[in-house]
DNA sequence: GCCGCCTTTTACAGCTTTTTCACAGGTGGT
DNA sequence: ACCACCTGTGAAAAAGCTGTAAAAGGCGGC
């Protein structure tokens, strides 16, 4: 978490993410997040509107080489999706890439 | 304990802390407490509202480097919770971070 | 020394998070 | 349509974190 306190605030749509704070704002809400769910969204909103391979985000956030069969991503995607559809239902704000990845995009479905 | 004479009082809900004088004031009464508790709850105080780190909170009252084993932080912030809970039964002034820290707030949950 | 008080360390139960697994269902290519 | 592979997700297992009582260690006063 060293890291974390050195890196600048992000705003994408209604999601704000502090990470010196600990801290993600929606709509002015704070969301709760575990340790590995504001690591990953982080990664994702420092990469918004990039398709992002699973090997980045692993290596980023979990800090070690990642194995094809891990499907710890994907089940974090699943979670961070879950709180942000509770925090504001009907929009979609991590897109699936098949085959390359995922994209953090606040807007619409191609960005 | 130069510094604490050099510190403005602070207020946080019923919980006032004036480091120049080693006092707390709950509801006008002095809760009575030992060094290290008055300096973890005054190093809380002057971070109200935000979630600190273990880390932190190590350094700042002990002076020395935080070791992941050492448990001090968390025995004093349960000291301080009983006395707190003694001074204003049902009100919880100081907040668990799963995985990050404590964060001290008079109100609700989101600070 | 002995006592009393404060601080640090230890131990363990209980709880939360993280990882792994399994399988249903989706997608793209032929 | 068929096949191979990819993705979503619930649930169980494993790992890790927190609360707290109690033991152990320190320190000053008498």
């Amino acid at each position: 978490m060293e890291t974390a306190l050195r890196r600048p605030p992000l705003r994408a749509g209604e999601v704000e993410v502090r990470p010196s704070e600990f801290l993600v704002l929606v709509n002015g809400e704070r969301l709760h997040l575990t340790v590995r769910e504001l690591e990953l969204l982080t990664a994702l909103v420092e990469r918004r509107n990039r398709i992002v391979t699973r090997e980045e985000l692993y290596r980023e956030v979990w800090g070690e080489p990642y194995r094809k069969s891990d499907r710890s991503v994907d089940v974090y995607v699943g979670k961070l999706r879950q709180k942000l559809e509770d925090a504001v239902p009907g929009r979609r704000f991590i897109h699936t890439h098949f085959g390359f990845g995922y994209r953090f995009a606040p807007d619409s479905d191609r960005g």
